[in-house]
DNA sequence: CCAATGTCAGGTCAACTGAGATTA
DNA sequence: CTAATCTCAGTTAACCTGACATTG
């Protein structure tokens, strides 16, 4: 009966929506374990590779390129400022916007995070050959690209 | 330059951390919208489901099997019990628990939902064919197998 | 006039933590 | 005494909406 109760119910089981969640909960617990180390979050890596792989970007484009509202972007922006990662300064050539750019130091920070997450991905694709997580990535890939609705 | 600003960040692309992510929350968009048209949530189907499946449950074991924090079960309970599609009662033989009962028709309701998500299911996967869809079910299952930390 | 940008205020849901009271 | 169960209060992060002022 103790067996009994710590199985999952077939439905939800082999539902893909659920499955696709669980292992995502899985790795946002491994994620956010090992970005707390270093005092980061996931919004955090995903607008410094943006600008370490893109180089300096408004605010909008930032948005656009990591997929993360423009709202939630102001108060990143803000916590990557306040740690000397990033600066703002406004676009000269149209004054809506701000130029965001990568410091020398949120460099070395992009480093240690990407360190941090090869580790992670480690873990969380263990039971994985190489071969499988190459398939899983070009599966998950493709349902990402089609109509998203 | 609009193009790249479409362009998601290499680092970002791959990470399967994300990618999960991203396909989970494509996932939710599609369940809740869906399940909102019948005023249910995800927890909802989870607890019907098991109940469904196993039977009058402890809300402990209802945890056990859906992986639902016990304080977040009682608020979901509350709610279906509002509803009337299932019941709160003492267990005589052990006073520390209640025992959770589906009644008619929350079953009519956990098929109503069922229904809902196979149709949420075949957009989602939309892209990938069915032995494609079996193969990325199995990666998943064999992610979430291996120690969770 | 319309569109884009940055900012703020706020709201949702899932996930989780901690504590307390009751009972086994 | 220890452990399990239920309940409540509260937090977090990601995600999302609507509004507003400024500028193109």
């Amino acid at each position: 009966m103790e067996d009994a109760e710590g199985t999952v119910p077939a439905r939800l089981r082999a539902l893909p929506s659920r499955l696709v969640n669980q292992v995502a909960t899985a790795a946002n617990r491994l994620v956010d374990r090992a970005l707390a180390g270093a005092g980061a979050r996931r919004y955090h890596f995903a607008l410094l590779a943006a600008l370490e792989e893109f180089g300096p970007a408004s605010q909008a484009a930032l948005g656009r390129r990591t997929g993360i509202d423009r709202s939630d972007i102001v108060a990143t922006v803000n916590e990557l400022v306040a740690r000397g990662f990033v600066e703002r300064s406004p676009d000269p050539g149209d004054r809506r916007r701000n130029i965001v750019t990568v410091t020398p130091e949120g460099v070395r920070h992009l480093q240690e995070l990407d360190r941090l997450l090869a580790g992670v991905q480690d873990e969380l694709l263990a039971s994985l050959s190489a071969d499988e997580r190459d398939r899983l990535v070009a599966l998950l890939t493709r349902v990402l690209a089609s109509p998203p609705g």
